[in-house]
DNA sequence: CTATGTACCTTGTATAGCTATGTATTATGT
DNA sequence: ACATAATACATAGCTATACAAGGTACATAG
């Protein structure tokens, strides 16, 4: 019936969310980008399509919350891994408060 | 110090949230346009501003999740009041099924 | 009679996810 | 040997939505 209102409705709340997700996956350890949707998508629901994901990774370089290093391999292609900035670790941290009020702001409204 | 960008990702969290925000609201009883903002602001910590609502509130009927009616007031200017539809409410329990699979996945991912 | 609060609305801008497409390498299947 | 899939990066164009800024209109308080 409205699957289509629904899926667009997904597509709209991941809109800052894929940040904070990716953000939060990296503070255990560096990925690469391919990896990060692997990742992602295994451990959760959600999928990250790979058109959005290096957009974002650049923005989040150009914020300086994470660097980037390409890694040569034995064989195959160079992969490019992610890590957190001492300022992107901040940046989080203030990104897990704002969630945490939402959350508990749309459990207050939503009962 | 990222205040920007912080604040840039706040306004792109909403994206989506919102609607959700507002159907949940709605669950309750009818809202007109202002006092829906009114009550948002008070019971959660999340400001939804009137450039934001009242275009919602037309893609929300536009989509046939709810319906308004304008009600005449003894002084002053009248007020449209919204009304959650059957559709709306199906499709509200939708998106509550996604948003807990998306906050349990995030609990997951940020621990 | 001016300012504030209530109550509605629209336009323009910036942002970010998604589809489609492209490149290149390696592994797998027939 | 050749096609297909999987790995791994990237970009362009489309679309949707939040927000600032502006506007209209009525009522009340100072």
């Amino acid at each position: 019936m409205n699957d289509e209102f629904v899926h667009k409705w997904k597509s709209q709340v991941k809109k800052g969310t894929l940040a904070f997700i990716v953000l939060n996956v990296l503070q255990g350890k560096e990925y690469y980008g391919y990896e990060l949707i692997e990742e992602v998508k295994q451990h959760t629901s959600i999928e990250i399509a790979e058109g959005t994901l290096y957009p974002l990774m650049n923005r989040l370089k150009k914020e300086s919350l994470v660097t980037s290093k390409w890694v040569e391999q034995d064989s195959g292609i160079p992969r490019k891994y992610y890590c957190l900035t001492k300022m992107g670790i901040r940046t989080l941290k203030e990104m897990k408060t704002y969630w945490m009020e939402l959350e508990k702001s749309i459990k207050k409204i939503s009962k």
